[in-house]
DNA sequence: GAAAGATTGTTGTTGACGACAACAATTGCC
DNA sequence: GGCAATTGTTGTCGTCAACAACAATCTTTC
């Protein structure tokens, strides 16, 4: 959505000084970025704020934000896994996951129970309504990636995924 | 930095043959993720965290971080902006700005200056001591986005930047 | 085998950040 | 002149990453 063919053209030759004296910029829309311009940096958080609402959007009739969504799909795809390893997997810290499992065992789609073979650790499984919920999530979430596609193009996104594989 | 040496030495199968025939995976490395490669936002998550922890680092010295560099170079690039041109350009709230300026003024790089056109607007502009400032700051950016190239490649990251051109 | 050290899950704090709501001062519209 | 909209500001709330501390439990070392 929000196809924006106008502002696709501002990349390049924003912001020159085109002559004209005095254009008392009223509007936010001719601001020159400057050497924003050029900064991956700038261009990726953008792209990963515009992805992430469409992913929250698209998943909000199931109440799934993407962390959560990754968190069930390691446990799903590697059952019995401890807390500490899906953080060091996903990046993210034992003290966040701790919270995030909280609310996932809430709503039962998630269970820990205490691993036989390290009684310090919690073995991670899905539960039943976990896996069929991981089901349906999955079907929305390539819904979002298909509007990834719609927004950016079938074959920059392959070429995105390819550049960036090494950071998953 | 969070380089956290001690843990480099674990990541390859140390452990894997303990002697016990049940190897519960208990190092995380060889975990698969699944559904989520293929997933852009996951992959374009991951390199936004590594492009942010590297601009902070580059930057450390000067304790500039990326919002805040953002806002140099827009306002010394278009000089006289008002703080909701300057939001509105860069998709920051203007609540969130009030804090960000009052830090950098407090630092001596920009100041707000009363509007004679709209005496409810600040116009803002950089100091003297802000301009070369930023001029020192735009070189560590620079060598930010030579640890990039580095990181993926000079060719990739342009055509990142040509695939995401769209959201600047 | 016991002491010393490391790891796991947990709780808590801090700070950056986005989203919202309310407010005074000011401007624009009618 | 009166009323709605805008601008900067203050405040609250929720998300998220980075740390620090702690008890329970392994692992190492002597």
């Amino acid at each position: 959505m929000t196809a924006n063919p106008a502002r696709a053209d501002i990349h390049l030759s924003a912001r020159k000084r085109a002559g004209n004296g005095a254009a008392p910029r009223d509007v936010a829309d001719d601001i020159g970025l400057d050497a924003l311009v050029g900064h991956a940096g700038y261009a990726v958080r953008r792209f990963q704020i515009w992805i992430f609402q469409d992913f929250i959007r698209t998943l909000g009739d199931v109440d799934i934000r993407p962390t959560q969504y990754s968190v069930l799909t390691v446990i799903g795809a590697n059952p019995g896994l401890s807390q500490m390893a899906v953080a060091k997997r996903l990046g993210i810290e034992r003290a966040r996951l701790v919270h995030l499992l909280d609310s996932l065992e809430q709503r039962k789609l998630v269970k820990r129970t205490k691993s036989k073979e390290d009684r310090r650790s919690h073995a991670l499984h899905l539960t039943a309504q976990g896996e069929t919920a991981l089901a349906k999530f999955k079907r929305l979430a390539a819904e979002h990636e298909r509007h990834v596609e719609a927004k950016i193009g079938k074959a920059n996104r392959e070429q995105l995924l390819r550049i960036l594989a090494g950071f998953t």
